[in-house]
DNA sequence: TGGTATAACATGGTATTTTATGGGAATCAA
DNA sequence: TTGATTCCCATAAAATACCATGTTATACCA
């Protein structure tokens, strides 16, 4: 039994006319290791898509229930709109799924899918839009390097 | 039951056509012993790949997740600079990694790697840029020694 | 201590498997 | 029927596992 499941790298798929894009191998290893699905929604923030497994939902779900100061009233908001935008996406025996015309809009994908991997979540972006993107969060680190607890001390 | 573990050492090794290379028995044994994977990344800092083992980018995820909340924006920018850089590798039964080539363009290595331990990460350089560097780091020491609480004492 | 046998390792090459992706047939819904 | 979605097959490319060899380090013995 696996004890890490993290969504990792960036990798650039095709869409093609159908709509179908190849879900990163990696990443359909975790979904079936977990024996779950896939969730997709529009990023709130970003002309992206995001996804995650169902149990990540279910977990959010869960946290909402027994706590009440924990998530503001923004962030229930916020969560409402992801439950009512996130649609299930299961993949074929080749390992692809088929995003809607919804989702590839609000991204600006027509041919190309970046999957970009966040640890417990990802994001589907455009080349176009995440070359951009990838670009403003190395600016943004070269002036302010964040401290990760984790990572330790170099230097 | 955690033994202690540390990557240590200098080693340089080999870059075939492929991109393979030889991950140092020493770090395979650290690997093995926590059943664990090796993660590399470009370094924020230095032309150089970085590398841990998955567990503690899996440390690093739930930090991330316990210390902000779902929307936070500094947990956003956060994960898809490290996340979505990082790359899982394991190596085959003899001992191999195949480094991709944004990682080696990143280092600007060609055909010599050299691992550098630095406790729970280590190091992927370039010969001349890690000849260089080890340069830099002993002038810095000489001009200004640093006082290390646990009392170090550099011959 | 010196010398040899043995094991571990790095590394080149090759074979096998996995993966991405295009196209088409079958299925389903309006 | 028509348009869309799902399923299946084919193929090329890429990743991975496997085998072979020379070299280095380690263990062993006189």
């Amino acid at each position: 039994m696996r004890k890490t499941f993290l969504f990792l790298d960036t990798i650039i798929n095709k869409v093609d006319a159908k709509g179908r894009v190849s879900l990163p191998s990696d990443y359909r290893a975790i979904v079936k290791e977990l024996s779950t699905e896939i969730v997709c929604y529009r990023s709130l923030t970003s002309p992206c898509i995001e996804g995650c497994t169902e149990d990540l939902l279910e977990k959010l779900a869960a946290d909402i229930e027994s706590s009440t100061d924990f998530f503001s009233e923004t962030q229930d908001d916020l969560t409402n709109l992801v439950f009512g935008d996130a649609k299930r996406f299961s993949f074929d025996s080749t390992g692809r799924i088929m995003l809607t015309e919804k989702l590839l809009k609000h991204a600006e994908i027509t041919d190309t899918a970046v999957f970009v991997g966040k640890g417990r979540k990802f994001q589907i972006w455009s080349l176009e839009n995440w070359t951009k993107e990838e670009q403003r969060l190395r600016e943004k680190i070269k002036n302010n390097r964040p401290s990760l607890k984790a990572e330790g001390n170099n230097d």
